[in-house]
DNA sequence: CGATAATGATTACAAAGTGGAACGATTGTC
DNA sequence: GACAATCGTTCCACTTTGTAATCATTATCG
């Protein structure tokens, strides 16, 4: 076969980002079931890991602008997921709360990240996905990301699903 | 330490999607300096391995709607970077090439990418980054991932740079 | 202690991005 | 030779986006 290669075409970087665009569409999917946007639920587990934040924090880990968490938050406070609680001492801040309902829905959510993560890693062995693991975790951690936030979060709704049943 | 993880809040799914994301932005940044977005970068690097289609067909793998490649192909062409041939046994369709000058910066895309994947891996070594990228590519194989486009490319623009320097 | 600046949440709004439908031009089908 | 299908393109309504202005509350300070 031919030898030289102008562009490393499949090096490790494009295959993060083709293989993270893949993973994270489908996790969209799978979520739109519980009627849930990537967004949401990771507000919803940056709630459950911690609690309390106001919502111009939160709005600057999810990479948004406060104008555009307002109605973010509204629909799921509407939803009964989470709860705006004053705080007394200073009473400009919302602090962010998730509701039982709220813990009820992230259970569920764990659910279908464990048969998500099954799927993406479904043609390697224990022992390489373990590697996997650990290569991933060492790059996240050098490039100083957050164990919790990731920039496609900016991104409210990730598409209206045009589904393969519909003719 | 405490044990029990309600999720795997790290596992691999979300590590990837995390880091396709931030690996997708920082190369977004690097190429901005050529005046490329990603989606135009991949056209390019469509063309140089695969010329003469037509534009429904790049389209179709772009994820983008053809009446939206219409102007994304003409600043491209207006750039002197691509160029559409009549085909003169089917004069509806529009074959597009590479021009000499769309070479020339694929050339120093190449750098860039070269540039950019050593960046990400900066914290592997020979041997780790050559296990990343078996497991990556498996993965990729297995889930019928095209070896030249992902799925952020259906995005036009990428960000506008909120530059670190203008107060 | 009262005026002023600063911060959080919210609203208003203009600009841009997005996909679907409609339109000529050309080609395949029968 | 009429009719459906395909390609490129234009049109357009709809949504999404970020910035600026607004209101309430708190800190600062003379």
């Amino acid at each position: 076969m031919t030898a030289s290669a102008p562009t490393p075409r499949t090096g490790a970087a494009f295959l993060l980002a083709q293989l993270g665009a893949h993973a994270a569409g489908l996790f969209a999917e799978r979520i739109a079931g519980l009627d849930l946007t990537p967004a949401q639920a990771g507000l919803l587990r940056m709630l459950a890991t911690n609690p309390g934040r106001s919502q111009r924090e939160l709005a600057g880990d999810l990479g948004m602008p406060p104008s555009r968490f307002v109605p973010f938050a509204d629909e799921l406070e509407e939803r009964g997921l989470i709860e705006r609680r004053r705080n007394p001492s200073d009473r400009r801040i919302y602090a962010l709360h998730l509701t039982g309902k709220g813990e009820k829905l992230l259970a569920e959510l764990a659910q279908v990240g464990m048969n998500h993560e099954q799927q993406i890693c479904e043609s390697l062995s224990p022992e390489e996905h373990g590697q996997l693991l650990e290569l991933l975790r060492r790059i996240a951690d050098q490039q100083g990301l957050h164990p919790d936030v990731h920039p496609g979060y900016r991104r409210l709704h990730p598409k209206p699903k045009p589904a393969h049943d519909t003719p």
